[in-house]
RNA sequence: CGUGGGGUAGAGCAGCCUGGUAGCUCGUUUGGCUCAUAACCAAAAGGUCGUUGGUUCAAAUCCAACCCCCACAACCA
């Protein structure tokens, strides 16, 4: 039986921190995709993974005196119980420390040489941070590091540069035409606009200033530099370049933070181009998650920890919360009020009670709903939205559907028709009001997939029985 | 004179492209119901749609200028 296969990916993150709710907001948008395709009937494959090499890292290893593969092993194994946390429903974990990656990046580089060159960077560098400061900082600085009070070195080194000049035309092509799809539309023009403006990428440094890295092939002076190294994971993980990746390639959709859009909309299709791929066929760019209005940062202490607000009200209401009222492409806020307000009203109140209501009345008058699973399939308007990745539009659909059924109940009472001896209405409604719980339950199961389970356990296993506890007991 | 987004009821947002009596959710107030997790349903109050000017019979919507917030530009997703 032929299937459609379908690739959809994630951002994989830089292992120096631990897990926080950007990531999450990745996670759960991939996965509520990968969830809705997967329903459709394709066969989906979903990558997650991290990003492994760097000064940072190297550091950060350093100072708490590990070796280096120790402390990113350690905090690889941190972001895979984290996304295991959220039920993310990937097929494949990519680590960019892995030696398949390395022995397939390096075959990716070789493949891009004709592309790639070598010239002299000059710029302000500070011995201290190891690192180099743009001009502006420099200036704002006036010479001076303020972390370590040295001034500042002009130093020159040797890098490779992707000549990304080669491609600008055909990614503007692929951007103008929609080839490359990118979302939200707004961040088409950002991106066609930076892309005139985008000089050549340093993909390498010298092994002196960057040593935790993959070897560039036949240079082994230098090692290369995050982007060609971590972009290349959406397709080594796939097996390439010794294994066939049509099957999979190009991906259906690659969802990214806004942040990073540049790079996928950008250095990524010039990466492609130069290796004669196809072009990924979306980019879906989220927004950030913004905590009491403001960006979260540590030095404000405005940090929302993502396991917290899992403990809080548990993973489906963080699913659900994540998911519907942050919004897919833009920035959103989350304070715990709103989350505590969604929760109750919205869970406990609007889904979980009317489970409730419902398995009682069923209950109480031994309703039976012949092939309750029969004949699902989820509404055109659902589909649209979800085909279009306004997810959060699409779970708004689901919850009208859910909304509207107690209101039908209270409409159509009932109650009162068991009361009246009206059984065989009473019949015909109850299994009118179940069919359409399970139609909208059905378009749930994308966003909350335990939830949605328990929901045909209770409505489409046999005797209908309300559920031993709560499903969202109010808190 | 950098680029992009935004300013609509107490809060969060839709409507703007394709002008025609201002809409949704939460919150507040009142009423109804009793199957249900003190849940559910209904009604009401609440807005000179950032400012000014223009086009038009008619502007939240189109045009111009201005004010204000935010993000990006730089390795905090």
């Amino acid at each position: 039986m032929f299937m459609k296969k379908t690739y959809i990916t994630t951002a994989i993150p830089y292992v120096n921190g631990v897990p926080h709710i950007g990531h999450a907001m990745d996670y759960c948008l991939a996965d509520v995709c990968a969830r809705y395709y997967r329903a459709r009937g394709d066969e989906v494959r979903f990558q997650v993974g991290t990003d492994e090499h760097g000064n940072k890292i190297f550091q950060k290893a350093r100072e708490l005196n590990v070796p280096v593969q120790e402390y990113v092993d350690t905090n690889a194994e941190k972001f895979k119980k984290f996304i295991a946390k959220l039920d993310i429903s990937y097929t494949d974990f990519v680590r960019t420390t892995s030696e398949d990656h390395k022995k397939r990046v390096r075959e990716i580089w070789q493949k891009l040489s004709e592309h790639i060159y070598m010239a002299e960077y000059e710029g302000w560098y500070c011995t201290g941070c190891e690192r180099y400061i743009t001009e502006k900082e420099c200036k704002e600085n006036n010479g001076v590091c303020p972390d370590h009070q040295k001034p500042y070195e002009k130093l020159k080194e040797e890098n490779y540069y992707y000549r990304v000049a080669d491609f600008k035309k055909q990614i503007r092509e692929a951007i103008e035409s929609d080839e490359i799809l990118i979302l939200p539309d707004f961040r088409k023009k950002e991106m066609l606009r930076l892309l005139e403006e985008t000089p050549d990428v340093s993909i390498s440094r010298p092994t002196s200033q960057l040593s935790w890295g993959v070897p560039v092939p036949g240079d082994e002076s230098q090692v290369m530099y995050v982007w060609m190294d971590a972009l290349s994971n959406y397709i080594t993980v796939l097996g390439y370049p010794e294994q066939a990746i049509n099957d999979w390639w190009p991906a259906m959709a690659q969802f990214v933070g806004k942040d990073i859009l540049r790079f996928h909309a950008i250095l990524w299709p010039a990466m492609l181009l130069g290796l004669g791929l196809p072009l990924p066929k979306v980019l879906v760019s989220h927004g950030m998650v913004l905590s009491n209005g403001q960006k979260m940062s540590k030095s404000i202490g405005n940090v929302v920890e993502p396991m917290e607000v899992i403990d809080k009200y548990g993973l489906e209401a963080f699913r659900y919360y994540f998911l519907r009222h942050v919004d897919t492409f833009a920035d959103s806020d989350f304070t715990w009020e709103k989350y505590s307000d969604a929760y109750n009203n919205e869970l406990a109140n609007d889904l979980g009670n009317l489970v409730q209501r419902l398995a009682t009345l069923a209950k109480k008058n031994s309703i039976v709903v012949e092939q309750p699973l029969e004949g699902l399939t989820p509404s055109k308007e659902y589909c649209d939205l979800m085909n279009e990745f306004k997810f959060a539009r699409a779970f708004d659909v689901v919850w009208e559907k859910i909304q509207s059924l107690n209101k039908r109940i209270d409409d159509e009472k009932p109650w009162s028709l068991a009361k009246n001896g009206e059984t065989e209405l009473l019949d015909k409604c109850m299994t009118e009001l179940i069919k359409d719980l399970l139609q909208a339950n059905y378009e749930l199961i994308p966003f909350l997939p335990n939830t949605a389970e328990r929901i045909v356990g209770i409505f489409a296993n046999g005797e209908i029985r309300p559920p031993e506890s709560p499903l969202f007991p109010k808190g």
